[in-house]
DNA sequence: ATACAAGTTCAAGTCGACTTGAAGTCAAGC
DNA sequence: GCTTGACTTCAAGTCGACTTGAACTTGTAT
């Protein structure tokens, strides 16, 4: 297949497949000249891109997860990454609650009601973003793992 | 309060606060000479900021959230939001589901494998970031609420 | 009075996942 | 034989949420 019959396939434009063959999350099978070839099981594999994306893994992890030869899976990484999810929804789902309660609630300031504070509680664990220093640093992976 | 203390109370870095300041998302009560001066209040803006963001909402919808007068709340706003937590917990939930299953299932290839094909599915609903393209469209966050 | 730690501003950098643009290559149809 | 349109490469741009750096000012302790 040409890399158009993939785009279209796959629903994604030709500028991510070249970015992920780049990458290194696919592999066009030879070329027509200069054009790109792909055979089409790149097709499962984008699929599970898309899956791994949509679990939350980066392009990284997911790049991880196809074991050297073939398209297999690190099993210990996906359970690991099951666990993860676990804790996201039960935080979102205390978030949720939390939200409808608010939107209820009329006390005069949410600091004074006591279902307001503990949702509060559980938004704290839940941090976005912030680990922008440890760069060279290691363990970043490795760390939450242990 | 000066802004070192705003940050040790709130765990936010001074960059950070000066930041949210400039997006209008706080305010410094006044200045002792270069320096910023904060009551005591922007402690609970900062709480609620970090909910918002915990709960997925960006800071310019934050912002919005805030009505002019006082730190009030958009109800129709946190209620849409919980619509959508409520749609994410399930796909995550399906998602993780999967995920263990992938883990378990010894199927030689997961395209097999009627449960995963499900989760797949279901994987797809979940797109994550690509609509760039729509910049000065106008109804991206109309869009949501029709 | 002077040092200096801690504040300030403003511009630029970072991170991940792509997208966009410019400039070039090439197979196929007229 | 020449245009055309789909492909190619490579560099640079984008988006959100901050962070970092350089150059500067100031309150406080000595």
């Amino acid at each position: 297949m040409d890399i158009a019959e993939v785009a279209k396939a796959s629903g994604l434009p030709a500028s991510t497949l070249r970015f992920y063959e780049e990458k290194g999350l696919i592999q066009s099978s030879g070329r027509s000249g200069l054009r790109r070839l792909f055979s089409a099981n790149v097709i499962e594999r984008l699929t599970l891109i898309a899956l791994g994306r949509s679990a939350g893994f980066s392009l990284d992890e997911i790049g991880e997860m196809f074991t050297p030869e073939g398209p297999d899976i690190n099993r210990t990484l996906l359970l690991a990454k099951a666990d993860e999810l676990d804790r996201k929804i039960k935080e979102l789902t205390a978030m949720r609650d939390g939200l409808r309660h608010a939107a209820a609630c009329n006390a005069p300031n949410h600091f004074e009601c006591p279902k307001f504070l503990r949702l509060l509680r559980v938004a704290g664990k839940n941090r976005v973003r912030q680990p922008n220093k440890l760069k060279d640093n290691k363990l970043k992976r490795g760390a939450q793992l242990t």
